[in-house]
DNA sequence: TTCATATTTGGCAAAATAGCCAAATAGACT
DNA sequence: AGTCTATTTGGCTATTTTGCCAAATATGAA
């Protein structure tokens, strides 16, 4: 309700945000190995140049990357490591999903 | 790159983006205190009751939530519990975020 | 300076989201 | 049946997101 809270929220919906894409979250589980150009970023993710640029912009406006440049490239790694765990909360509703939606579970769907 | 991996990330992305609203988080915040009819999210949130009704409706389809009908009201629940734990990681993020946008940070931003 | 490579930016069209209102549906009560 | 409450659905518009292309920028090499 009150102004902080609300901020608050929507600080936290924005990180969420960002991570809320398949390209993205490839990008940024690849960046859990170390650093990457976004030349290597373009060639895993297979988009255009720009398109997988604009992907690493948004990561970064959320806070999830740094970008360092460096000869006339620049790499990307990870500003915080906890994203790992992350995933495992993220598989676990999944699995949740894939359990419950074909058998009896508990009677609730 | 190949069509399972693809389609993990997808599902991925699915949870995450409907975690990814302000709103959305809210009620899932509030429900990790337990059940909540769509009424009592709806005074939390403050939203016309139909907006309300369709982020349950997303929260569902992505498998954080299920319903449950009792007489002329719906209950929410969360299906899986680790969702906090995913909080601490947000907010790792954030503060991260805080504390390198402001002042010198390895000369990194 | 000119050329080549790496990356970002601007712009545009297609698709997805958000939120409101009004209408439909469902259950409880008389 | 008729009414009241709780919730969902349909529809509409405004906003945001995505992804490509072309153009701009930057860096290194010749």
């Amino acid at each position: 309700m009150n102004t902080m809270r609300r901020q608050q929220l929507e600080a936290r919906a924005r990180v969420l945000k960002a991570l809320a894409h398949p390209s993205r979250l490839l990008m940024v589980e690849e960046l859990e190995a170390g650093e990457r150009c976004v030349c290597d970023l373009q060639q895993l993710v297979g988009a255009d140049m720009s398109t997988v640029s604009k992907h690493l912009g948004v990561l970064k406006n959320a806070g999830l990357v740094t970008d360092d440049k460096r000869g006339n490239q620049v790499f990307y790694r990870l500003r915080v490591p906890c994203v790992t765990g992350f995933f495992d909360c993220i598989e676990a509703v999944l699995s949740e999903q894939a359990r419950c939606s074909s058998a009896v579970c508990e009677g609730k769907n």
